[in-house]
DNA sequence: GTCTATATAGCGATAGAC
DNA sequence: GTCTATCGCTATATAGAC
């Protein structure tokens, strides 16, 4: 299963075959076909296990904290989570197969973008509540949030070319934080 | 050459064979392989040619119009862009021969996102020089602007699930041009 | 349960006639 | 230039021995 996970993730599922999966446990083909049935079947099962670790922890993040503390922290962890080469990985596969294979972009999506936006729209709907904030949609402005600390930094990866360097993505999250607290300072 | 763009598109490079294309063109396999030598040729020569179709097109906004009438304009122009059938399956395509083909994503890179943020960035610096917005870092300020548009609506179709309706994605639009203006007003 | 061996089919690419 | 026919290889999946 390790091995098929891996080998998913770098080569697709087109470009992945059973005799390559078979020799990279160290078993036989047969043995591969016994557990798993078929390759689709063991397919859905090795990227499903992957998806289960894909989410942003949201006990690693204080979310009692005001948001000039926590948001450059969960910026920070997001970025590091979403560029992670096991991440996009995962990410190309499905959005590869996904004409083909369209229960793969509903679970990754599932597992996790959306359950990213979930903990951080919570966290800025307390946050609005509190009124250290001011927010109406919570769930837009996380988003927003999300999808601008990704933009250039995730698509370099995801296209396989020269990452955004450490220092410049550092500034870029700032920059992002910053213009964020502006737009929704109460 | 058309039939290999429509069948690279929908089912990437290694599910689709180079007998699909012959007989979708056609024509028989030598014909295709006279042609265009190989089947990574092929490949190279049919994303490039969807690549060049898929930029924003600048003179399509006005660019001496204040930030309040360009804005919305241009977030809508580029969502459109970029959640067209066409862009999404080529994206996804790119993304998902990465590790295979990293010339794709070079290519795809270039002529497609790194092209609309230099348009955009363009523009944000010529506003800021006017001073209609205050803005430092107008590559880092295309990005935002950008990434948090795409967000939910381009992820969504990415992975082929149900797309936004339309009169979120409107709301959407107008809240992130709103939020943008906010943060950098002058 | 796991192995070796094999059936069957499709792949990329080529040869040679017209 | 385009066709049919085919090579050599690898793919998924199965059969049967241990």
């Amino acid at each position: 299963m390790a091995a098929a996970v891996e080998l998913f993730a770098r080569n697709g599922f087109e470009g992945t075959s059973v005799d390559d999966i078979a020799a990279a446990a160290g078993v036989s083909k047969q043995t591969v076909y016994s557990h798993f049935g078929c390759k689709e079947n063991l397919f859905g099962l090795a990227v499903s296990a992957k998806c289960k670790t894909s989410g942003i922890d949201p006990e690693a993040i204080d979310l009692d904290a005001p948001p000039e503390v926590t948001l450059p922290e969960l910026a920070r962890r997001f970025l590091h989570l979403v560029t992670s080469p096991e991440a996009i990985r995962v990410h190309n596969v499905c959005t590869g197969s996904a004409e083909t294979h369209p229960e793969l972009g509903r679970l990754f999506f599932k597992h996790g973008p959306l359950e990213t936006v979930d903990v951080v729209a919570g966290y800025l709907e307390a946050q609005a509540r509190a009124g250290r904030l001011r927010i109406d949609e919570p769930r837009s402005a996380a988003w927003q949030l999300l999808g601008m600390l990704k933009a250039e930094s995730h698509m370099r990866l995801q296209f396989n070319l020269e990452p955004v360097p450490a220092r410049e993505v550092d500034r870029y999250l700032r920059d992002c934080v910053a213009m964020f607290l502006r737009a929704y300072a109460p």
